[in-house]
DNA sequence: CCTGGCACTCTTCGCATCCGAGTGCCAGCG
DNA sequence: CGCTGGCACTCGGATGCGAAGAGTGCCAGG
């Protein structure tokens, strides 16, 4: 068990390597924290420390930095959420209250968390089982070409070609159009496929056909592959993450390049509360050398989607949270306007 | 005047250059290539092609490196387009083919570029402007908020929420739709204007207010700013860019982001035929040391849009001319398609 | 006009050296 | 028992120097 001064010396570690990007060594401790032992004591914590396994050196005779295992520590133990300030808080608002639709409520965000944390963010579209659904269009482009249009809460709209088998009338397809929408609108997307399954029964022989094919259209929609969406900025960010460039960033932008890898990540952080992923916990190689810090955003109490942050390992985590709580809740809030 | 002699010069200059990504000097020349004659007189080509302004040399007793303006001459007056190979052709096709909507489309068209140049592919939505009218539709979410929605021949979908001064009856919007539609379907939106300018006088006037506010949110959407967007993919491949990496990276990472920059970009190159931005022939400053080539593409013989590619001002340029010339056709006709 | 030769310029690299930061350990003190 | 000052040690990074090598420009001769 670790005394409560040797968490105050880790502590101290993280901040100092986490402001200075430098091996922090027992000297430089002592003279800027109030430690009120000599840099001797320190040096006894940090070797106990370093057998924890929650520092290292990078070679003899240099500071020590902190592991993953020792910023988890920290992210769990010593440092609590970083509130924003009120003037942020303001900033924040303003910079969202002016979005238009949903498109760009997203896009405001990813800018907004960018720049906050000054790191990658990543933001996912509201989940479509998670939404309810608004309203559903059946538009004929040709007489055997319909368009179907989802319309959710969250203010997200999908449309899908449907190619159908046989021609189909104009009154037909007023008629399941008004079918689908009183038994769907209103009620959740997950529910869907229950609420449909027998529409098809409703109809003529001839019709049922391309009823069928619409709804497996409605249905395939809404498949977890093909729902989610998400948006990505701030990768100029990344030009701020060390020394050793080429080598940690090509396989960061390899990641946020693959939309099935992010939101594997996104899908794996708990889904309440903020999830902090640091190094090597995180299952995919290379973002090993980098934290992820999530959590879920919707318009009521519930997380219809989640957004983040990707950053170096050595990221100040109070402030990251504070902000990406902050963003998530005014998210929310607009989402719930409008 | 330049010989022909300095030109072939100038010319394997350009190719081992690129090959090898260091500077070139005259032995290694004669040795790689079939000049027939010796090193001193390269020399003295490569001191008048200096003079000129064509090649330069980082430091003294360092091979040379083409200049923008030497790329320049490269491209214009000693390389062609490399066409691709067969087994290339069919790859592109085979790729893009199994794609289900727009959507897909352009984004297995970025990949696709991405991966043929090994550079950042940059593709731009078929504008609106520049597309015919499909249809419109009318929806009515509320009494008073309708959704519009735009779909052209394209497969570009656009949606737009309309706040309604006054409650909007079924009847109204039925015909409001029917007018809309049989003045613009199959129409340019480019005419879209001019066709439904006088639509509002048609309706009684406690509707007038309605339709006026769907009409001008229509035209809102044909707006320049509003109606381009663009997928980029393959920042990736900007780590194979130098050695210098943070500061050159950076700010085209930053350019990429702007979406603005980006179209300006595009925009600003030739409308027909391939155009290429060698270095400081780019605008903007971020983009001083990349090379940007980019291509029309559309269904018929005329462009919708843009596509190509950004990478460092030593690129291959006829292999990357080759690929963005062929992915440019063969999106062509996949949308011809559909 | 081309060529071989030659002197000159710089960059790069290896090597030896030095310096300092930081450590681990120990003996002593409260 | 824990803290402290002292001390020897290690090692990485900076500095300086010299040799090597690549490449150039220029010139005289074919």
């Amino acid at each position: 068990m670790l005394s409560e001064r040797r968490l105050q010396v880790l502590r101290a570690i993280v901040q100092d390597y986490v402001g200075t990007e430098e091996p922090v060594g027992s000297k430089a401790l002592t003279e800027r924290h109030n430690l009120g032992v000599s840099p001797a004591t320190v040096r006894n914590d940090m070797a106990a420390l370093e057998d924890e396994g929650f520092i290292a050196q990078p070679h003899t005779s240099a500071g020590r930095i902190p592991t993953d295992k020792g910023y988890r520590l920290f992210v769990d133990k010593l440092a609590g959420v970083k509130p924003m300030t009120a003037p942020e808080r303001r900033a924040i608002q303003n910079f969202l209250d002016g979005a238009v639709d949903l498109d760009d409520v997203v896009a405001r965000t990813v800018r907004l968390l960018a720049q906050l944390t000054r790191q990658v963010a990543v933001v996912q579209y509201p989940s479509l089982t998670r939404s309810t659904v608004r309203h559903v269009e059946l538009l004929a482009l040709a007489p055997a070409r319909l368009m179907l249009v989802l319309i959710t809460d969250t203010g997200r709209v999908e449309q899908r070609m449907v190619d159908c088998p046989a021609p189909f009338g104009e009154a037909s397809l007023a008629d399941l159009r008004a079918r689908l929408n009183s038994r769907v609108a209103g009620r959740r997307f997950s529910d869907v496929p229950r609420l449909v399954e027998d529409l098809a029964d409703a109809f003529e022989n001839e019709d049922r056909g391309t009823v069928t094919t619409v709804l497996s259209t409605l249905l395939e929609t809404l498949v977890e592959e093909n729902e989610e969406r998400l948006m990505i900025g701030g990768t100029a960010n990344l030009t701020r993450f060390g020394h050793d460039f080429p080598l940690v960033i090509r396989p960061v932008l390899e990641a946020l390049e693959e939309q099935v890898v992010l939101l594997k990540l996104l899908g794996e952080a708990g889904d309440s509360g903020m999830t902090v992923r640091i190094g090597h916990e995180n299952a995919y190689e290379g973002l090993n050398s980098t934290s992820v810090v999530s959590v879920g955003y919707g318009s009521g109490g519930e997380a219809v989607a989640k957004l983040g942050v990707v950053g170096p390992t050595r990221m100040d985590y109070p402030g990251t949270m504070g902000a990406v709580r902050a963003v998530a809740r005014y998210v929310g809030q607009i989402l719930a306007e409008s």
